[in-house]
Order: C-alpha cells, then structure tokens, then sequence
DNA sequence: GTCAAGTATGAATACGTAATCATTCGCTGT
DNA sequence: ACAGCGAATGATTACGTATTCATACTTGAC
C-alpha cells in the first residue's frame, strides 16, 4: 500500500522512476488517461498505488491558474446561513469543487478576511447578505474570479446575483393573510437597512393595501431569535393587538411566538403570524409556523454555477441575475378557527395534560 | 488604485520591473518587510498598490509546503455541527487560516472526499464524527498533515482527539435528576453505535445506580429532532411513564418535547427532560431545556490549535488527547414544582395562558 | 520499399513565489 | 587608508505539475 518512512513527499517524479517512464508521462496518466498505453498506464498506476503517490493540486493549480476551489463569505449566524452553507458544500463536492468558508461575526471582519480571500486564486467566491466596498469589488473581479452576490437583491445589476423572490414571496404571505380577513397587520422587519427586509416589507404592504388593508412597519433591529423576543414587547405592550404579524425572518418568528406567549397571546388564537426562511423548525409542531419556504437546493445550486463557471466565460457576459420563487407553507400559526379539528392543542379548560393522545 | 484592463494577473515580476527592483526584494517586502531598506520598501508599496498587486498564495504554498488551510469533514445535518463549524471557521481566522469544508450528508461520501482532500496539502485536517478507514488514515498522516477527530472518542489514541467530556456530563445530568428525586429514569439515545452516545449513557447509567435508580436505555435511530418526536411515541404508549427521560442529544429533546405533547405529556409536570449538546435553542422560551452545554469553542480552539500546528512539531510527539468539562444548564423541564414563581410565563390575562402546573 | 500519417513518449519549459547564495556598498575602528 | 563588517539587494534555484515541442516507433497505402 503505501510506504512509510515519514520521507518527503512522492512526488509524479518519484512515480516516473519507478515505473521507468518520464513525468510527463505519469501526469498525463492523471490527467489525460486514454492518451497512455494500457501498459505502460498500468505500470504507472502500479508505482503510484505502491508509492502511495497523491496528485499534489498545489501545484496543479499554479500552473493550471485553476484552483477548484470556490470561496463562501457568510455571516456566522442563524440557522438560515448555517443552512445555506451546507447546501453549498454539497453542490460544489458534486461538481468536483471544493469550498473554501468565511463565517464573519461582525461586518467589519469581512474586508479584512477578502483581503485574505484575494491571495488564493479562487475560481468563485460567494457573497452572501455582506456589503463589500465598490473598489474592492471590482478589483476582485479583474482577477477573473467571478464574483456572485447570494441573498442581497441589492448588488444585482452590479454583480451576478441569486436570491429568492422576496418581494413575491412576502406578496403570497399577505395574500393569504388577506384572504383570512386580516386588515391591521404588523410587519416586524428584521434589520431596515437591509435590502432583503425592505423587499419582503414592500411585497407585503402593497398586496395588503391592494386589499384595503394597513401595515405598519416595526424593526427587530436583528434577524435573531433575541430580537424577535423583544420586539414581542412592544408588541404586547400596544392597546390594540394587530390581525397578524408578519416577521422578516423565522429565527425572529420563533423569538415573536415565545415572546407573546409570555404575554399570554398566542397564534393563531389572537393573532396570526407569518414568519419568512422556511427553517427545518417552523416544521417543528412547537412552532408549526406558517412561512415562505426559500428553495435553499435550488438557490444554491444557481449560485454556485454562477460562481465555478469560473473563467470559461467570456466575461463580457452580462451580469445575470436569478430570482427564485419560494413556496408557502401553512403551519398553525395562520390556521384560523380550526384549530380544535387539524391541531389538537391545550385548548379546553385547564387541562394540560387531559388531552388524549390526538397524535395518533 | 487597480489597473483595469483585463490582463493577466499582475506577478511580483511586474512590480519589480515597475519598482525597478528585484522580484526577490518584493518577495521580501511581503514577507519580512524589516530587512528591506525604508526608502525601497516605500516605492515597492506604491508600484504594488498603482499595479493592484495581491501575492499569490497557491505559489506561495508550493514553495513552502504550507498551505494555511485546515480541512474539516463535517456531518451536513444538525445544528451542532453548524455551530461548531461556524466556531471553526471564526478560530481559524483568527490565526490567519482558511478552512476547506467537506460537509457530508452521507458517510458513505467521506473516503470519497478525503480522497479530492488529500489532492490539497492541507496543513490539518479535523475530521468530525466521521469513521475513516484505517488504511486511508494512515496513509494522510504520513504527508505531514496533522488529524484531529473531533467529538469522536473512539479515535483517541489513534490521532489526536477532542471531545467534551460525555460521560461526566452525563452523570452530571443524572446527578441533577437523581437530586430531584428521580428513581425510574429512561435515557433515549440518538444511534446506539456511536461512541458518544455509549459515553453518554454509560455516565448516566452509572450515575443513576449508585443512587439506587434505574436507567433503561432506547434508540432514537437518529440525532435529528424527528427521531426524537418518533421515540415519543413509543414513551407514550409505556403503561408506566418514568420519572425523567434523558436524551442523549438537544434536537433530539426538542423532538421528543413536541411529541410527547401530542401526547399530553409535558414537562415538568409529567415528567422531566434533559438533552445534551447545549444548543441555542435550549435557552428558547419555548423549549427551555436542562442540558450539558458544550464549550463549543473552546472544543473547537483546541482542535484548531492541535490542526494547525502543522508540521512544526516533530511528529513523534505523543497524540494528545483532549477532554473538556461541559457545564450544566438548567431549565424549565427540570424544573420541579417551582414553575409558577421562576418563569413567569403565561400571564393569566388571555385566554389560552391557563397553563396548569399540575405538578406539585 | 518508401513515404505519410499517426501514436506514444521524452525533453524542456512555465506557473509565481521564497529562500539561498553571492555581490555591492557604506561605514567603522585602528 | 584599509581591512573588515553588516546591511541591502540581485541572481539563481526549487517547489510539483501540465503542456508544448520534438522525437522514436508503428502502421498502412501506393
């Protein structure tokens, strides 16, 4: 198998020597294989099995100028990026790709961590909900990397980008709300300033005022759980409960749902709520919340063929943009009036734990 | 600032022509700018800077067979493993490393993968809960790079391994519940193979006896929140419920939290619950879970430190072994009799908030 | 039987950097 | 004034691979 010796590494060099040919011919064995001899290919594969010899990609990508590495820049928390990132993972490893993470805490880490990205000649990188400064942008492009905006509407038109249909998206959530009754709606944004929240609040007000409906605006301040458990406060503390609230982003859902909870509100009981991601745990029957299921597979899939397209493209290609739509998903939290029928929950009297097993 | 045009990527060749120096002295202002004259430097600096010039690491790393990459293989599924790949990835910034991500959602994929790893020379590699072969094993450790199994307990001896401490954990949990007066305790393992789960409820178990108190074991099938709400079904249809149900993992808790609610079992009244693993979620309102909480980064510190040493150390050193102390969360679903007065939840103003304590 | 075409391989080079060795220059101590 | 020395820099080489160019060898057709 593979000889020891903890010696320097093999290299196509040694591989060459003991299977009697040159290097050339050894790396055309790995890379270009039908191009061999069978024999002499099987000779090669022999010393390379014995000597334990591993392609070294180092070196293959210096002179190929192509690493097969796509770099990743995502914030480092909540569950929806933790997700995300996964999906990336798993369409690059399909395509023979690696992936190079960046999980930034605070924004300002991120032009010092590019500055970093920069020196490794990757083919992609993705950026994902961060604001880069306009001149490192473009001088990150020149390199022949190409660059692909993720989840950030904003930087369309300037870079490639892929994001889900916010504004439509939240258009559907209102849209249902609409068609349940509901005429004073509370939208809890995540963070004002960020392209994404101004689009799902957009897509929201305009479809509910189409309907005659009012919705005010509320910022959490943070797309976290924490923020949404606050913002419960101010919730809680109005004289007038809205019809519904819709929340920017699950994660501040969730923090929404607990939060009223303390106030004794719950949804769908005295309000609806409306959450914004399609986390795993809206389908969770603690939470069981209505929400817009972003196609997470299908966002990571484009953007990672923008992305280790690499330099193959002309680069007069037009910037393109994706935008796909995500999907409703009912939960409880907007399932009005039937609660008692589809969601057994401690509805009668006191009786936490009179209830039968409904589960089935 | 950056010289448009689209060409070839500028080199320190072309900044030393501009600078009208040699490429070795640019090559010294980026690495050991001390030893090069002020005056010289200060013009290298502004030819680099006009010609927009970033070093290149894929042939720094050729030369000097560091790579400053850290692999980790990393499960796809669970939101442990996303915190601590984020704890990674902020680590290994922070000593000026970039992380090569593998996440797999099949372990089937991981000799795959380890395969396109070893391609790169990585400086480390951090292999998470994942079964490597033996052979493949062997073979990566000899080019030099340094493994570390994370959360594996198994692999320690082998290579270098850091884990939390399960079994102590564990029994502390099981002290916590035998405290409470718990005698006829069920642990609901996640996968009975994996070796953190023995760990885990070998604590427990021993805990539990030398307190006179019983401890059956059962099989989730997964670390996932479903497994959790399944297994639920199979507690619900005991005749006999017991006094606490540890579960060996938080998703899974927060699974068989919900179902066991279908069931009208809650805790605490009901029953008790604890998790293990310390998730965010655990400090949700909603859930509010008594668990272990692992030090996460502090885990993850120690792996990156063991990954990132490299070969700077003489490779005969022993392998070390880490283990690091959880410490215990307590939360609501322990919390016995005293639920009224602690978590003022549910005000008694709305209508559903009547919840019962009818523990006690 | 010779030439053309094709196939398999070897020799040489380039990728961009860092480190080693050699060289130049200015300076100090005697 | 000169040896000697340290600082600064230039020339060169090596890292491991992929590719281009050249070459030997095989095959087939006229």
């Amino acid at each position: 198998m593979d000889r020891s010796g903890r010696g320097r590494p093999v290299t196509s060099v040694d591989v060459a020597a003991a299977a009697g040919v040159s290097q050339a011919t050894v790396a055309r064995c790995f890379t270009t294989p039908e191009i061999v001899a069978p024999a002499t290919r099987q000779r090669i594969e022999a010393a390379a099995d014995q000597l334990g010899y591993v392609p070294n990609a180092i070196a293959r990508s210096l002179k190929s100028q192509r690493t097969n590495i796509v770099g990743a820049v995502v914030p480092a928390v909540g569950e929806y990026w933790q997700n995300v990132v996964t999906c990336f993972s798993r369409c690059l490893t399909a395509r023979g790709r690696q992936l190079l993470l960046f999980s930034f805490l605070d924004q300002a880490d991120v032009d010092e961590t590019l500055e970093a990205v920069a020196q490794y000649r990757l083919d992609g990188l993705i950026l994902a909900s961060a604001n880069i400064a306009e001149a490192q942008l473009s001088r990150m492009t020149q390199t022949g990397l190409s660059l692909v905006a993720f989840n950030h509407p904003d930087a369309a038109g300037i870079v490639p980008s892929v994001t889900v249909d916010n504004e439509a998206g939240s258009a559907e959530l209102a849209r249902h709300l609409a068609d349940l009754g509901c005429t004073r709606v509370l939208y809890v944004g995540g963070v004002a300033a960020a392209s994404t929240d101004r689009a799902r609040f957009r897509g929201a007000a305009r479809t509910l005022a189409s309907s005659g409906a009012t919705c005010n605006y509320m910022e959490a301040g943070a797309f976290t759980y924490e923020a949404g458990y606050k913002a419960a406060d101010r919730v809680g503390q109005l004289d007038r409960l809205p019809h519904a609230i819709m929340v920017g982003g699950d994660e501040v859902a969730f923090g929404m749902l607990d939060g009223l909870r303390q106030y004794g509100i719950t949804a769908p009981t005295d309000l609806l709520i409306t959450g914004f991601d399609g986390l795993p745990q809206a389908n969770w029957t603690g939470y069981d919340l209505t929400t817009l299921v972003q196609p997470a597979e299908q966002l990571a899939e484009h953007a990672v063929e923008l992305a280790a397209r690499g330099a193959d493209t002309p680069s007069n290609a037009v910037t393109p943009s994706v935008v796909v739509a995500g999907t409703l998903r009912r939960g409880r939290t907007t399932r009005r009036g039937e609660e008692p029928s589809a969601q057994p929950q401690s509805r009668p009297g006191r009786g936490c734990g009179a209830r039968p097993r409904a589960g089935r």
